[in-house]
This record gives structure tokens, sequence and C-alpha cells, in this order.
DNA sequence: TTGATTCATTTCATACAGTGAAACTATATT
DNA sequence: AATATAGTTTCACTGTATGAAATGAATCAA
């Protein structure tokens, strides 16, 4: 794709997700993002590559990253190391949003039987970052921290409400990267799928996944793009979509819980 | 090879674990991992503080690791962010190691009863990558990801065999100073802990917690410095310490097919 | 309210840390 | 053995990371 990485970064420029200040910090973190991208040990001369970057700079920055334990080293291959669980632990029991977010979905889990869910938007996907299992299990399994399109599903849709039109193609070009989408997926069959301007929740059927029908609606927080969802979801088998929309009052009442919490996340 | 940290940058001794290369990454690794350690809530000023560093450049690093998702702001408080999830999943699924466990320790533990684990060794602690339960459950909850010291627990003591007086200083700070040790904790103390020089297994009881019995045993790379073992681990009232030894040789014939794993990864 | 204190952010000149080309070594491929 | 490819070290240059100082925004004390 984009091997904008000219040598004269003369000004105008749309060139990567993130930019400029702290390049060498920025650089680090693109490479750490590469290696859990490739789902397998990377070489040295592929993630230069893949980055954009000189042979002796990838070195160094993997050096430092192995250093603190987040990547590891096995002959000539690196993949992502041990430090990031502890990292991921004190998220999960110590994110203010998560932790709230355990007790209200449970609640609205069972009150509806259905599987309560809260995602976060990362850049142009969603993570799951919280489940409260419904009566039906949902059989495809889907653990905590997957990446998922916000192209697909009703948790990804009702995030995308109020995005641009260059918003959706770059979702539409991350999704197609990541493998979520088909290549012919384009931002017009994407703004088809999204709820009518104005409705506050998105359903989804077969989406996704088939076999799982959804509705989700968003957390709002004060920037009014809101980058938090919680979903209801079952397999097709146990519910039908007069049930789940029944569950959206519920979801409502939890995501406004859910947003008093949310003060205002970035700059 | 991996000299570890040979840069003498003219500092005193031990001003940290790491030292010079790529300042201003490892600066960021350093704040990263202040983050973590601090469970709550950070403002930009005591993250200055903490690590020594002055607030432009704290507050530069955490916009970096902001536009990443490493790191997420309320307000004017930090905390460690979402995209540490992802990161982590793509460690548990694709690590060589953490993979060829699961069905190894699977086997122990239904071999044994007990409960079987796989830790590895960060810095001076140790992490819980991987656990099979056995028979009686432990009643303590012990996640992944969960830092436990290096000198307490057979798993941990197990790793620092043949580790020098210095290390074993470096250890004791680093335990009292997570306050898994009392401040009156010594060297002295942590070596009798330690199995007999030449004994392959180590042995705890009532140590790392209150009525939990342990083996543990290392898992051998090539270095001659392991730092990944695995246990065997039980409620005092399921089982003794005879039924723990015995589970030994299981252990070890474990840690040895664990062992060859670690060498065929290059591809 | 006012004024004092602490904290967050921006600006800017400087030094030094991060950079890639090139040389060199190790490892794979023929 | 010879060739090609990947990894690592060296080094001179410059671009960027840096903290002091100035500014602005909260928070606190009366």
């Amino acid at each position: 794709m984009t091997t904008a990485t000219s040598t004269h970064s003369g000004g105008s420029a749309e060139d990567g997700p993130k930019a400029s200040n702290m390049r060498s910090l920025s650089r680090a973190l693109e490479v750490f993002a590469e290696l859990q991208r490739a789902e397998r040990p990377q070489r040295l001369s592929d993630l230069a590559r893949t980055c954009g970057m000189s042979l002796p700079t990838t070195l160094r920055i993997l050096r430092v990253l192995q250093d603190f334990g987040m990547v590891s080293q096995t002959d000539k291959s690196y993949r992502i190391g041990p430090a990031v669980l502890p990292a991921a632990r004190s998220f999960l029991e110590n994110d203010p949003l998560v932790v709230a977010a355990r007790p209200v979905l449970q609640q609205v889990a069972s009150q509806t039987g259905l599987t309560a869910s809260l995602y976060t938007r990362l850049g142009f996907e969603r993570i799951l970052v919280a489940r409260v299992d419904g009566e039906a299990p949902l059989r495809y399994d889907l653990p905590l921290g997957k990446r998922l399109p916000l192209s697909a599903g009703a948790a990804g849709k009702i995030l995308l409400t109020s995005a641009s039109d260059d918003e959706l193609r770059q979702v539409v070009a991350a999704a197609i990267a990541a493998g979520q989408e088909k290549s012919t997926f384009t931002p017009e069959i994407l703004r088809s799928r999204l709820p009518e301007p104005g409705a506050d929740y998105a359903y989804s059927a077969d989406e996704r996944a088939t076999g799982v029908l959804s509705v989700a609606v968003a957390v709002p927080n004060r920037t009014g793009r809101p980058s938090e969802s919680i979903s209801l979801t079952s397999p097709v088998e146990a519910a039908s979509e007069a049930t789940l929309k029944a569950g959206v009052p519920e979801l409502r009442r939890a995501a406004g819980r859910l947003s008093e919490l949310l003060e205002g996340s970035v700059y």
C-alpha cells in the first residue's frame, strides 16, 4: 500500500494514520503494531520492509522493546513478548469504563438472557473489551482483545453514524487490509448498511458472522464522536429480530449509566 | 550475544533496570511500565516525577502512546489503553512456547490431578502465562499476566538456582519494591530458601500464599539461564508434600518436551 | 471575590540521540 | 566452494528530542 516514506516530507500529506511527533517512538510503536498484525514470528528484514525503515533502525528498536519484554526473539525471528500480559491485566482491572461496565453488562445480560458486550474503537477497528454471556452461548469463540471491523456488526456500525465520507473510506480500507471484508467492499456498500441517520441503535444479522444477530448502541461521550458501544448478541436459533430489538431500551439505559462514568477521552 | 545492558552511561550504579540506548523509546517504555505499576490513573506531574523526566517530555510521550491506544486519558489522568488487549491476544495465540505449553500442561494436569502452570521471567519478577486447573481448584484467583516474585514460590525459586549474589540482591530489592516481600527480607534469607545446588526442582509450602504447596522445574533453553518454569500446585488440604514431589518426574518430562519445541521455532 | 499555588501546555534554542550509507560478518543457497 | 541474502557494527551528519522559561489553566485559601 502506501510506501509513503519519501525522504522529502515536504508538507501536504495524509500518509499514515499517525504522522509526526516523536519520530523514533512512533516508529517503535509501528514495529510493535506490525508484529501483532502479522500473526507469526517476523524476521528483521521483513519488519524493516513492511514498516518502511532501515535495517539498523529497526534492529535498534527491536532491541529496546526486547529489553522491556515487549518483544521476544528466537533465533532470527521476533514476536510479541510477555510484558504485554501484565499490561493487559492492568487495563482490564483498572480501566474505569471496563470496571464499571462489568456489573452493567451483567445486569443487561440477565434481564434479557442475551450476551452483552462492550467494544472500544481503536483506530479504524474495534476491540472487544468486556463480555457477559447470556443463556444461549455463542458458538464461535470471540475472546477479549479481538480486533473486529467497524464496518460489520451492530457494535461496529453504530460507531460510524456521524462518520464523514472520508472516514468511511478509511474504515473500508482498513477492513480490507485486515481481511475482514472482501476486496469488493466499498464505502457505498458500507453507507447502505449503516442505520438511518437519527437512529440511536444498529441492527445486524448474518453480517460479521453467519447465524448471529445483534443490536448495539453507542456509549455517548462529551466529544460527540463515541468510541465505545455495547451490544446484545444471540445465535439466530435462540432469538429473533424482535427479541433483540426488545432489548434496545435496556441497552440504552445501560449506555446512559456508562456514559456518566465516561468523562471526555480525547484532548 | 545478549550480554544484556552493557551500557555504562557514566551514571552511578543502580539507576534503573534499563539504561541508555534509544533514550526516548526507553523513557516511553518507562512511563508505560510506571502506569502499570501504579494501579490507578496517574497525573502528568506524578508520572514525570516518578520517572525522573521533565513535564514536556512526559507529555509528548503520553500523547504518542495515546495516539496508538497504548494509553488512555480522562481529564488529566492517564492509564493503560485498550491497545494492549490485542497485543496480549497476539502473545497468547502466537507465542510458540505458550501454544506448545497448553497441551503439555493439560496432560500433566490430568495425569497428576494437580494444577499445572507456566511462568516466564520478566526482569526480576515472573509472570503467569498459562495454566490448566487440576481437580482441586486453587481458591485464590491468579489470572494470566499476574506479576509474582522470583523470591517466593517454587516456580520463582527454580529460576534463581544459578543466580549470582548480585542478582539475588536485585531480586530482593524488586520484591520489596513491589510489596511482594516484607522490608526485612534479605538476600541471605532468599538464598536459604533456594533448592540445594544441583537440585533440578524446587518445592514451596505456604511461601507465596498460605495453604498452597507447589513444585516446579525450569524449562531449559540454550542459554543456560532458564527464564521459564512450570509448576504443579495444590491447596494443602488436597495434597501432601509427597503427592507433589511424586509429580516431579512428570514435570521433568514436560519441561523436556517444551524445551525441544523452544529450539525448532525458526520458521 | 481576590490572590496564591500548583499543574498543564507551548515556545524555542541547543545539544545530542536517532539516522542511513557503507563496511563487515554470519548465514543461507547454488 | 562460490554466490547471494540477511544480520550487525561503525560512523559522520542532521533532525529531533530535550528542558528552561514563558504562558495559560485549574485548584485552593482566605
